[in-house]
RNA sequence: GGCCCCGUAGCUCAGCCGGAUAGAGCAACUGCCUUCUAAGCAGUAGGUCGCAGGUUCGAAUCCUGCCGGGGUCGCCA
């Protein structure tokens, strides 16, 4: 139940019966207008701008806004559920619920449990959508800023999921460039040193220890039958088990940030020609019967020039048409394909899947790469589908307010599952997510951990702790109490009688609207804040009860009070589940 | 130099496809609590929303141009 997308709904039908009686225009875009939570509680319960969003079109009939707005509040008035709807300013709408439509929410929370807040509400669209995300190159362990890309799109794919859509969770594997032959070079060479020969690890070869392993897997799986051979020889299988063994290591780190994907696309099986034209060749054809490939040069790059660099006429995708900067090459020197030209192909490969939205996640690093992706998947879907790329910038970490010296030589650096293991998955994520991804993130490790009011994880997390707490100490007072969801629903909540825990539940109430907004902006942290608000509003009505006894949720003295606010705290615990469980944070039932 | 992101209180950041007097936490200042409902509480102060224009009923939000910080700039991924 969205009572904010239910008035959106109410408003529209009044404005669209003026439009049939002809005093309005028939068709007005009611996507315009929004109903909200007031910036001021006392201003009302809901707040709309339809008759200023539609000043212009409503001229005719009305001498301003304002009229519109008087009427608008007038047809609200008799509805049986609004207590107040009233007019301020040039035309702002401010409506006035009855206190039962809050304890008709409350009970709905209870009821509907952890499905309160899921589904399709207000202005999300449900759709089949595709959210790629980590994609780190199988060369290594995944770093810092890799589990800012990965915890990001896990949450968005979960709140997409929440919100009502059909959700693919896909990583892209990176096996098909020349830094694969690197890993494969890096782990031949670990292979001679686990037959015991002496080697040192020349300057273009990734240095870590965690191909040491490999190098004994490869003992023990080809014995000493690659040794000696040509790189013509080894390469390929080596090449394809230190892929395999790097992506076991990832998604063992992912595992640990309790990550998992549905779809792994191989970026090499879009090179496979073993059935024909390969998926690149048949996705740049496609292209060309749009008229959107051709032979040509590009100007030189502004700014530094490449020291290799040469004129030379190549396959060009006219990504300028669809707002890039110029258009983009294919091929390579030496006739392989480019990078891009597989992303096409892979792109290519999730629009034919049938998705309606893709989203992107990326690096920071790849911010220059985003239009002319852009462009190559509204040419490929003749603008039908919709890709959006988030960029996650870079993560500092820090211990203490003192940067974590990070050094990439010699393979020496802080690892993601390092930093999961010292801090734990829970604050982890939420840290990851408490940040808007386009801005820069200061990862804490001291900080995370600490058990006080200043870090958001533990702060939240504990509200949901409180409330159990609260529960346990109910039973203590009045042994055998059911507690249940269901039985709380029937708990008499006019015996409310403090303001704040009725702002309280209108808290809760804006969470279906909160889970709309994020989701159709792809902004997860949206949700991590709101659940902050709850928390916060939480602690400090439980401190009240400090200095006001009479304001404390179990009162020996009075059942059937302790029953009313049992129900709004349960119903509490519910929406800080349910949250924490879309950003894949455990709430617990104590912080012990 | 081109393009992208960022610029909001001393610090770290929110501000929801334009909305009402721009918010929170930390730090600062002032009280309170010293034991109950376990990890303090309440309050005060603090902003030319980088700068300058523009769009309109209305701009932190949209547009243009500057300034500052970061990223990126045929064949790497």
């Amino acid at each position: 139940m969205n009572i904010f997308a239910e008035f959106h709904a109410r408003i529209a039908a009044l404005l669209q019966k003026m439009g049939a009686e002809g005093r309005l225009p028939a068709s007005l875009d009611m996507a315009r207008f929004v109903v909200e939570p007031p910036r001021e509680a006392s201003l009302g319960d809901l707040a709309c701008n339809a008759a200023m969003v539609f000043a212009k079109e409503v001229k005719a009939s009305f001498s301003n806004p304002r009229q519109l707005a008087i009427e608008l509040a007038a047809a609200l008035s008799e509805m049986p559920d609004v207590d107040q709807a009233e007019v301020a300013g040039p035309g702002f709408l401010n409506i006035r619920l009855k206190i039962e439509v809050y304890a008709d929410i409350l009970r709905a929370i209870l009821r509907e449990g952890q499905n309160y807040g899921r589904g399709a509400s207000g202005r999300f669209k449900a759709t089949k959508v595709n959210v790629e995300y980590v994609s780190a190159n199988p060369t290594g362990p995944m770093h810092v800023g890799h589990g800012r890309g990965a915890v990001f799109g896990d949450a968005l794919a979960n709140l997409l999921e929440f919100a009502g859509s059909q959700v693919t969770r896909e990583y892209y594997i990176n096996d098909a460039g020349a830094q694969v032959d690197v890993l494969a070079r890096s782990a031949y060479l670990r292979y001679l040193e686990a037959l015991g020969e002496a080697v040192t690890v020349p300057e273009g070869l990734y240095p870590g220890d965690y191909l040491k392993p490999v190098g004994a897997a490869l003992v023990a799986k080809f014995g000493e039958s690659l040794r000696g051979k040509a790189e013509g020889e080894w390469l390929a299988p080596v090449r394809a088990f230190a892929i395999e063994a790097m992506m076991d290591m990832i998604r063992d780190d992912l595992a640990a940030l309790n990550i998992t994907h549905e779809v792994f696309f191989s970026e090499r099986s879009l090179h496979d020609t073993s059935n024909g034209p390969s998926d690149v060749a048949t996705a740049i054809e496609d292209l060309r019967q749009k008229g959107l490939i051709y032979e040509g040069r590009l100007p030189p790059p502004k700014g530094q020039l490449p020291e290799d660099w040469e004129d030379r006429e190549q396959t060009l995708f006219r990504s300028t048409r669809f707002g890039d900067d110029v258009d983009r090459p294919l091929r390579k020197s030496d006739g392989a394909f480019t990078y891009f030209a597989s992303d096409i192909a892979y792109h290519s490969k999730k629009i034919a899947a049938g998705y309606d939205v893709l989203v992107d996640v990326w690096g920071a690093d790849h911010g220059g790469y985003v239009k002319r992706m852009s462009a190559a998947v509204a040419a490929l879907s003749d603008g039908k589908v919709a890709l959006d790329v988030k960029l996650c910038q870079l993560v500092k970490l820090m211990r203490d307010g003192e940067p974590v010296k990070m050094s990439k030589r010699s393979g020496d650096f802080v690892t993601l599952r390092e930093v999961v293991d010292e801090v734990g998955v829970d604050a982890a994520r939420f840290m990851m997510i408490y940040r808007k991804n386009d801005a820069p993130l200061e990862f804490d490790l001291a900080k995370v951990i600490e058990q006080s009011k200043d870090n958001p994880v533990f702060y939240v997390q504990y509200a949901h702790a409180r409330a159990h707490s609260v529960l346990r100490q109910a039973l203590a007072v009045f042994p055998g109490l059911d507690v249940s969801p269901a039985r709380l629903a029937e708990a008499d909540l006019a015996l409310l009688d403090d303001e704040n825990e009725w702002a309280l539940i209108k808290l809760l109430a804006q969470y279906p609207r909160v889970v709309e907004s994020a989701a159709s902006a792809h902004e997860p942290h949206r949700l991590a804040f709101y659940l902050h608000d709850v928390a916060s509003f939480f602690h400090s009505h439980w401190n009240r009860g400090k200095d006001q006894p009479q304001l404390r949720f179990v009162n020996q003295d009075r059942r059937d009070l302790t029953c009313a606010r049992l129900a709004l705290v349960t119903g509490l615990m519910n929406v800080l589940a349910s949250g924490l469980s879309v950003l894949g944070v455990k709430a617990p039932e104590e912080m012990r």
